[in-house]
DNA sequence: CCTTGACCTCAAGTTGACTTCAACTTCTAT
DNA sequence: ATAGAAGTTGAAGTCAACTTGAGGTCAAGG
C-alpha cells in the first residue's frame, strides 16, 4: 500500500476544491491536517469524505457556520461511521423538502397569479416571507423579511 | 382622486423594499422616478408592479443584471400590459422546473447514496456541476464548477 | 547538489446586493 | 413661520466564501 497521507494539491485535484479553499476551511475549523517537518499540510484520506459532506451541505444551502456545527456533532474520538454520516445527512431531508415545496408553490402561483396579471401581494401571496427558497445571495438581505401590506399596482 | 405620485417612503412601505434599496435600483437602472422641484423622488404607481416583478425574479434566483435585461425587453413606449409581464414570467418556468428537479435529484440521492455510506462522486454523482440548485451564495465561487474525478474515501 | 514545481503565510481584494453614515435640504402640518 | 419628519448625496461599510498576490520555503527527480 502506498503513502497514507495526501498533500494539499492531491486533495484539491480529487475533490475539485481549490487549495486556497482548503486552507480557508482549516482556518475556519471545518477540517484539519497534520504537518510535515517543513510545515506542509498532509491530509488523511478521511478528509475526502468530510469534504464530500461539506460540498453536499453547501448544495443543500447550508452556510459554513451551520456545516461546522453539524460536523461538531460527529464523534471526536473515533472515526465517524456510515451511521454517523447518515444521521446528519438525514437531517437535511426536511430542509430539502421545504425548499422543493416552496419552489413548487412559486411555480404554480406564477401561472395563476402572474398569468392573471394581478401581481398583488395581498391577493396571491407570491412572496412568502420565510420561504427557504428565497435565501439566495448573501449580505444584508431584508428583502422578504417583513410582510409587505400590498403591492397591487395602479 | 388623490395624488398620482408616491414619495419613496410610501413605496418602501407598500413593497417592503427599503428606501436605500430603491435608490440603489435606480442607480442600477432597474427603476426610475420623477423629481420634485426640491429634488425628491416621486414614483408613478406603475413602479409597484415593476418592483413586484423584481422581487419575484430574485426569488427565482436571478441577479439584478439578468433582471435588468429582462425588464429591458418590455416595451418602452407604452405601459407594459398583462401580456407583457406574462411573457417574461413564463420564461422562468423552465428555470424553476430545473431548480426543482435538481433539488429532487439531490434529495433522492441523499437516501440512496449517503444512506449507503459511499459518498463517492464517481459512483453516485451527487454533485452535479452546473446544477442550478448549487448557485447559492455570492462572490467568486468556483465550487462545483469543475468536474472532480473522484471523492471515494479510504 | 540543484532546480523546479508544489507549498507556505499574511494581507488585501472580489462579488452582489445592499446598508449605514454624515451632513445637509425639503415638505407638511400646525 | 417653523418644527420635525422625511428626503437628498456620496463615500464607505457589510457579509460570506473565497481568491489573489507578494515574498519566501520545501521536497523530489535528475
Amino acid at each position: 500500500m502506498d503513502d497514507e497521507l495526501l498533500p494539499i494539491g492531491a486533495v484539491a485535484d480529487r475533490t475539485g476544491i481549490a487549495a486556497s479553499a482548503l486552507r480557508y476551511y482549516e482556518r475556519e475549523g471545518l477540517i484539519w491536517s497534520v504537518r510535515t517537518d517543513g510545515g506542509q499540510r498532509r491530509y488523511e484520506r478521511d478528509i475526502l469524505r468530510r469534504l464530500a459532506f461539506i460540498r453536499v451541505a453547501q448544495t443543500v444551502g447550508l452556510g459554513l457556520e451551520e456545516i461546522r456545527a453539524a460536523l461538531g456533532t460527529l464523534p471526536s474520538e473515533r472515526t465517524p461511521t456510515k451511521a454517523d454520516w447518515d444521521r446528519i445527512a438525514r437531517a437535511w431531508r426536511p430542509r430539502l423538502d421545504d425548499q422543493i415545496a416552496s419552489l413548487e408553490r412559486l411555480r404554480d402561483q406564477l401561472s395563476d397569479c402572474i398569468g392573471c396579471g394581478c401581481l398583488s401581494l395581498r391577493v396571491c401571496a407570491l412572496y412568502n416571507p420565510e420561504d427557504g427558497a428565497a435565501r439566495l445571495g448573501s449580505g444584508p438581505r431584508y428583502l422578504l423579511g417583513d410582510l409587505p401590506t400590498d403591492l397591487d399596482p395602479a
